[in-house]
DNA sequence: TCGGGGCATTTTGTATACAAAATACGAAAC
DNA sequence: GTTTCGTATTTTGTATACAAAATGCCCCGA
């Protein structure tokens, strides 16, 4: 049989214990259930997700290198806390780099606009559970960017949102408000539609802005800096 | 004694083995001491490293999460390739970020414009050998960036440079020819001093893409896309 | 009552062990 | 001569073992 057959893809996807593990505890830390409290035990851990110490290990500090943990040495790992620095300075570049990635995907296809509506339709009606608010609203984010063929770009973006996330996830449980972008996001599907790029991308900004100042008094009142 | 004095600074420095690794690793691939060519074999790297595979694995899993090495399932780690489709992504990045630092530093103090102008003639000084010119360019980056208060981005636009710093390295010593910056620094510089921030940051992207622009027909010429 | 020092225990960082998958190799079939 | 299959070997991914460092605890002394 000719090689090239083969070459097309791999079959069956072979996914390594620490990639799970990862997706575990990122999802842990960004819903808030691992929280910044103590530092984290690594047998304990392993335990309870089934693992040996050496996957999880692989995991954590992956996490770590992303900032979601800190490692001391010595000391093992814990979870990063929420500061009002770190948002300060993550948010700064995630609206940097969203704006960087929609110039890379300009000008954008009628059809991203339709779906870019329907998708905050559906934010809209997910306005009460805060979660799925903020699921919707990431969708419609990935959607602006879908046409960006930088992909590294985008991983970064990605890697961002998780961030931004985990801020907002923990606003809204902790305060019971919930930030809501559906109108800004009509301005910025507006904008588009105009073909006024450097307005977008200033409501682009504006809308990362608004999470932030919500974000920035309520860490100042609730955590360390 | 109080607990105080302690919480100061840990007096002695435990540097866990994988972060050396990494500082090694990460030079080699750098300079292409390690070359994509073939696969990593994790036990006899580790023999020559000195240490065992565990540090030695975490290390390179590190370096993959950054894009310097790629991992397959069940055929472990290899140096990326490069890839001008990879440059193509990676300065467009490395500029913008910068450029945002830039922005967050500004307005420079006086201080600084003579701190630049002194790197820039250790720059021209350096000109004859490629990688110490290499090395001093990227301190006069860092002179441009050291007021900005927001460290996860001067942190990302390190791991950036490190990239281009791999592909200008494989450039000049296959090609022979040196990219040189100092004429493009001095009229950053200037720019700087007559308090025009856009024009700096407009010279500041011209800067990098000259760099790509060097790349791109070499890439193009030597390896796959 | 509080602080300090020494010992026991826990926990981390690294090394090693082991199973399964991937690769290499060779013989047999065509 | 080429290809395909089966087996031996290597290599990876994960689990476990072990030493050193960190933590906790208890007792003692002031």
């Amino acid at each position: 049989m000719s090689r090239a057959a083969y070459q097309v893809r791999p079959p069956i996807t072979r996914t390594p214990l620490r990639s799970e593990v990862r997706r575990l505890l990122l999802g842990e830390i960004v819903r808030g259930d691992l929280a910044p409290s103590e530092g984290i035990n690594e047998a304990e851990l392993s335990t309870r997700l089934g693992v040996s110490r050496t996957p999880l290990r692989e995991a954590m500090l992956g996490l770590t290198q992303e900032g979601f943990l800190t490692a001391t040495p010595g000391r093992g790992f814990s979870v990063r806390a929420l500061r009002r620095s770190d948002a300060e300075e993550i948010y700064p570049i995630l609206w940097t780099l969203e704006g960087a990635a929609l110039r890379a995907s300009w000008p954008l296809p009628p059809s991203r606009l339709r779906q870019l509506d329907q998708a905050n339709r559906r934010l809209e009606a997910a306005r009460a559970d805060a979660s799925v608010a903020l699921a919707r609203d990431r969708e419609w984010h990935a959607l602006l960017l879908a046409g960006c063929p930088n992909r590294m770009l985008l991983s970064m973006i990605e890697n961002l949102k998780d961030h931004a996330a985990r801020y907002e996830e923990a606003f809204m449980r902790n305060s019971g408000q919930v930030i809501t972008s559906v109108t800004q996001h009509r301005e910025i599907q507006a904008a588009i539609r105009r073909g006024d790029l450097e307005r977008a991308l200033g409501l682009l900004e504006k809308n990362w802005r608004v999470s932030l100042d919500f974000l920035g008094p309520w860490l100042e009142a609730t955590t360390s800096p």
